[in-house]
DNA sequence: CCTGATTTGGAATGATCGGTATAAATGGTA
DNA sequence: TACCATTTATACCGATCATTCCAAATCAGG
């Protein structure tokens, strides 16, 4: 089994992500994850030098492949205003399917380590921030069209959209009832136009 | 030593908050606990049962002496508007003083226990419902003396409304800039007045 | 069919986990 | 002062923690 790794990297950080995203970091043992990750110790230490450093592989890797696709795939064919009402209508509706309740990993990673672990609050900070500026793109995109009203500040009213957004994720995770989550949506688009 | 307790049971438990509160329920070992709290292995499990009745114990208390009475006290010599408002100014103006960047008990334990523990869950959800109900009358109250527009509807209002404390204590656990709390506080403002 | 670089599964590491057992220390009562 | 219910401090429990280590298994190149 020599020259060349007997297991799909990208696979094995799939699984390891679904591990972390349903338990947390402290409650996934290194045995669950490798269970999950369907390699054994040696290979993983190896690859991924410690159960830290995996986190930090995976928090990026879900930044990358997961957030930043979503932004663009629900720009696609919509209008600023829809853009942003897809988006929303989009987290609350993950909540059906045997995925469910498990919320927004990056939401429960910033939860459980910011305070205590500066390279995921780096990474959390710049992801929200990110977050926030599409916001900002998309209301003043949808303010010039005239489909949003031009009487609420774009910069407060991003805010208040990334506010929106993680709040959302943590009432799923915490199991919220989905005529809540709806009526919050709704209640949002209401604002938006 | 014997007859009454050699400790203020009260007194450990504001300590066991604080402890679970700063580094979370799986973080926090026994003896981060005993050491927080002040008092001896024996002590503890004749009066706690156990590190999971504990944090039972500490929830509850938590709902009742805080969360509760913050809401009482938010309403005292305000009108409803005013109420909402004083109540959403001091959740993001907590992030100032040395027991910053913890963000609410409530919430940081609903996303790492919720999902696993059906105990903490239904405490979590009667919290989160009653603070919605909260929202709702101060919200009704407002819009019959006309400090609140009547245009937008009660409930869906409320909903946003306990998503955007969630969010909030979010974002400050998280560390996010005081400006991007302050405005989304703002934008709240404007849509209540 | 060797050789040797590489990965494998699993044993072993010391530390720490939550929880229990117990014996010494305590101080009011008799 | 002898008694005794109670709390104290600590030794100890098996299990599990993240990590290290190593011999056995593997297979391309020679």
């Amino acid at each position: 089994m020599p020259w060349e790794k007997q297991f799909d990297v990208d696979e094995a950080l799939e699984r390891a992500k679904n591990t972390f995203w349903t338990v947390g970091y402290e409650a996934a043992s290194m045995s669950d994850l490798l269970k999950s990750m369907g390699i054994n110790r040696g290979s993983f230490y190896d690859t991924f030098k410690s159960k830290h450093d995996l986190m930090l592989t995976v928090l990026r890797r879900y930044d990358a492949n997961e957030r930043r696709v979503l932004l663009e795939a629900v720009k696609l064919d919509r209008t600023p205003r829809e853009a942003l009402v897809a988006l929303f209508r989009a987290l609350v509706d993950d909540t059906r399917g045997p995925l469910s309740h498990q919320g927004c990993f990056l939401v429960n990673v910033a939860l459980e380590l910011s305070p205590s672990d500066p390279e995921v609050a780096e990474i959390v900070q710049i992801a929200f921030a990110d977050n926030e500026q599409f916001f900002l793109e998309q209301i003043r995109a949808g303010q010039q069209t005239g489909e949003i009203p031009t009487d609420l500040g774009a910069e407060e009213l991003s805010c208040m959209l990334i506010t929106q957004y993680v709040g959302l994720m943590v009432l799923v995770r915490a199991g919220s009832p989905q005529t809540v989550l709806d009526a919050a949506v709704e209640q949002l688009e209401k604002i938006l136009s």
